[in-house]
RNA sequence: GCGCCUCUAGCUCAAUGGCAGAGCAACGGACUCUUAAUCCGCAGGUUCUGGGUUCGAAUCCCAGGGGGCGCACCA
């Protein structure tokens, strides 16, 4: 192309429609046709049909195909040149009238034909496209511009994130950031990644979720907060697992747990009609109806029904255990009886769920931010969303008793003094935040790309992250 | 972390101990209504890496690397 004078590589190009522009004007024209409407078009070469002195291709552009149709005899000066040269994968722009083909295509009747950057490489046949699954996660670049339905899981994707975020807005919810590099991990339990600041010389960890934080923003005086964060935990990576996910957080003064789960119910059905236009996914074999309302069942109650007698965190850890003997579920030594009851519904009831459920009331001893039901000490004001026996969204009634709260991080702080790497010191200046007065306050845990695998209907966590977590690639 | 599977041309895949191949893409040519265009021609390799067994290894064995899946921990 240099030789002809033309640059491979120019900077920049004036285009009047996208390829779904023209489709849109143009629906119903019948079989060749002209409109003596001009435009610029430009886009990918995805597919070049030549026939010597007539050629067709199908540039892509973000809104989807549109076909060229390049007769050598209306083409001007250098077009020639640059349709000899074109290869599968080259950007191109290219201005014609907009025609129908014989066969009733739309099309553009190009007469100026321009390339605006040159692939080098070739790009994967068009027809088996890329599978493999390490180029696709390697080089997402290629997998988007080669397999329509990786682009199809990842508009899903950032759909559920455009319609969470309009409706906490429309609600009123204001959208901060928090602090990701944080002296303290904190807001869960999980093993943190450790950094190192050097102007300060201390270490600093990055965030396993910004919770703490959102709700020292409460007691600022910001009544309505959400946060879609970027969390870090450094554990084990599999289809479920990412090192680095993203979950949405929302905290709402004056509400409680039943505030989150109204809220929750209305993001999650929102987004799934604006990201697939309808209400239900499949998974496997099995449809999962996403229509509200969503059930709401106390745990207790559901644990009663499928294990067939009653379970309570106030009950002796040997009778607990004898539960989980006869359900085979493995426990530890040192497990007090909330985390039994937990156990319990972690691994019989969950996975036996199929269609939304909002299950209400979990032991205090695996809560340690959450408000403690009024009259029961052992239990916490709490929800978890379970669809397709997964967890997708959980909240509570907040802890806004400073002293309570102190009681349960020193709690924590013996075990992460024991030795425990998921479990973390008391966080001191959300103590203190908590003592100059947080509001009654509903919070909510959204794990965004669990929502997106089940809208995209995939079963990888990695199908759903644009450049998930690899080892490097050997030099 | 442990177990199982996998790695061959740019992509998708054959070849199961006996000359490393096909389709698509690329390259050269023909073709004015194609859309997985068609036709003719041509080229394409560290079979992930290293070692071993064998007359002979893509194939069998050992070690290492990447990836996938499952189990354990977690969301």
């Amino acid at each position: 192309m240099r030789e002809l004078g033309e640059d491979p590589y120019p900077s920049r190009y004036d285009r009047t429609h996208t390829a779904a522009a023209v489709h849109g004007e143009h629906p119903d024209l019948a079989p060749d046709s002209r409109t003596g409407e001009h435009v610029a078009v430009a886009g990918r070469v995805v597919s070049v049909r030549g026939h010597g002195k007539l050629s067709f291709a199908t540039v892509r552009d973000w809104t989807g195909p549109i076909q060229l149709m390049l007769a050598i005899d209306r083409l001007e000066p250098p077009s020639h040149e640059v349709l000899a040269q074109l290869d599968v994968g080259d950007w191109v722009g290219a201005a014609g009238e907009v025609v129908t083909t014989r066969k009733g295509e739309l099309s553009v009747d190009v007469t100026e034909l321009r390339l605006l950057s040159k692939a080098l490489r070739p790009i994967p046949s068009s027809w088996y496209g890329v599978s493999d699954p390490e180029t696709r996660y390697r080089q997402r670049e290629l997998d988007l511009l080669v397999n329509e339905d990786s682009r199809r899981i990842f508009d899903v994707r950032f759909k559920t994130l455009a319609s969470m975020r309009r409706s906490l807005v429309e609600l009123d919810f204001l959208e901060v950031d928090t602090p990701i590099l944080q002296p303290q991990a904190g807001g869960a339990l999980a093993r943190p990644f450790v950094t190192r600041a050097n102007a300060l010389d201390i270490d600093l960890t990055l965030r396993i979720a910004p919770e703490l934080y959102l709700k020292r923003l409460v007691v600022g005086g910001y009544e309505r907060v959400f946060e879609i964060a970027r969390n870090f935990r450094n554990e084990g990576i599999d289809t479920r697992h990412s090192p680095e996910f993203t979950a949405l957080e929302a905290y709402r003064a004056f509400g409680d747990v039943n505030d989150g789960m109204d809220l929750t119910e209305h993001l999650l059905t929102t987004a799934a009609t604006d990201a697939l236009g309808r209400s239900s996914v499949t998974s496997g074999e099995r449809t999962i109806d996403l229509s509200p309302p969503w059930p709401r069942r106390h745990l207790l109650e559901m644990l009663d029904e499928v294990l067939g007698r009653k379970v309570h965190p106030e009950m002796d850890v040997v009778e607990l255990r004898a539960v989980c003997d006869a359900h085979e579920v493995a426990y530890l030594e040192d497990w007090g009886p909330g985390k039994l009851v937990f156990v319990l519904y972690d691994q019989v009831l969950q996975p036996t769920i199929v269609d939304p459920v909002f299950i209400v009331g979990y032991p205090v001893e695996v809560s340690p931010l959450a408000r403690h039901t009024d009259g029961d000490p052992t239990m916490a004001d709490r929800f978890e969303l379970v669809i397709d026996g997964k967890e997708l969204a959980n909240g509570y009634s907040e802890l806004n008793n400073p002293d309570e709260q102190r009681e349960r991080f020193e709690t924590e702080a013996r075990a992460a003094a024991a030795g425990d790497l998921e479990s973390h010191p008391a966080d001191l200046a959300f103590i203190r935040a908590l003592e100059y007065g947080l509001p009654p306050t509903s919070g909510i845990g959204i794990g965004v790309d669990r929502l997106v695998m089940l809208l995209g209907e995939v079963s990888s966590i990695r199908d759903v992250i644009l450049f998930p977590v690899l080892r490097p690639e050997a030099s």
